[in-house]
DNA sequence: TTAATTTTTTGATAATTGTCAAAAAGTCCC
DNA sequence: GGGACTTTTTGACAATTATCAAAAAATTAA
């Protein structure tokens, strides 16, 4: 299973976590457009993306925002909502026919529990999650709409075929129209 | 000593710990306006806020730009070359007279590795931290710079005070002049 | 306390980006 | 394949924010 092999990357992953993420964990396919997590609902699950890609939106004056992606290879959660046990009005939806691995918040807490490594995995994880949001502060605080966008597309280039001009344009902080322009000017 | 009165709110802090933290950990003391950590240097310490205000800062395009305030009982350290490991042209400076207590890099790995609740009171830091950077892209992808201001001055008070109009209006992400005149318009 | 330095304010103007509306292009589904 | 729907593009214009310059206010240090 690929999220094995993927934390193993990360931390040893001895026999007995292996057998008991393949316990814990449930495999779950989503079609493209589908809903994965939406906001009514507390979002008590993380899921590892094997397959697909799925994004993370929500709602700002009758607007959809998009607020990340993430593809293959990568966890996706509405993060504040598990870690807080709250619920958000963040959104989370399949942008294509995707494979996710879920594991659910209180599967997650007994392997914290249970396994010391995952602690540590959890920690690192968050780690760079927490990484990958400062660059974006530091693009999003003073540089202009073409320079996000070039650094995006340079960053981030399978997504530009992958998600829509508007949610591209949302999760960089501007609107469709601008993003069309700067595309448009070569 | 107040960092592990704050640890102890987090996990149960045995008296080995206790003792651990003791030894390994230095306090410092600063003056206002002195330098942390310059951007030159590696940041191999992460600092605990006992008394006093900090900023992280770095420059862009000859311009000081101000990445985040800690105060007192928070921690602060250039997260991304301390995570790394690496450098980045992150500075650090006392905004006030401040007491920090250091805890050094390897130390902290080394309590990584002898006390496993170490490792979950990183992760739930780091967690912590996570949260408030999203909730500030949240502010920065689609605000307008009044609105920015009026929930930075909301939820940061005593910064208004404490920090001066330029490094709140960097930090924002907007220009000092905007910021002065958002302020005069009541 | 005064002079020097730094920070904040104010004004005039320009650049960037947003808004609204409508046309064009693309996608989906029967 | 053709109509319905969604997404993207284009245009005209308005609002927001930046830039540059200089004055005013506040802070610092001798």
């Amino acid at each position: 299973m690929s999220l094995i092999k993927h934390l193993s990357s990360i931390i040893h992953v001895s026999e007995n976590l292996a057998q008991e993420l393949n316990t814990v964990t449930i495999k779950r396919t989503f079609s493209k457009g589908d809903m994965i997590v939406n906001c009514y609902e507390r979002c008590d699950s993380i899921y590892f993306i094997e397959r697909g890609l799925v994004r993370g939106y929500y709602f700002d004056e009758g607007k959809e925002i998009t607020n990340w992606f993430a593809q293959e290879q990568e966890f996706a959660t509405s993060f504040y909502a598990f870690i807080t046990n709250t619920t958000t009005n963040e959104n989370i939806q399949a942008l294509e026919d995707s494979v996710l691995i879920e594991i659910p918040f209180s599967a997650l807490q007994n392997l914290y529990r249970n396994f010391h490594e995952t602690e540590r995995l959890g920690r690192i994880i968050t780690e760079n999650y927490y990484i990958k949001l400062e660059e974006r502060i530091l693009s999003l605080q003073f540089k202009t709409a073409k320079e996000r966008y070039q650094k995006f597309a340079s960053s981030k280039p399978s997504l530009l075929q992958r998600a829509s001009l508007g949610q591209i344009a949302s999760y960089l902080g501007i609107t469709q129209e601008t993003l069309s322009r700067i595309r448009a000017e070569n």
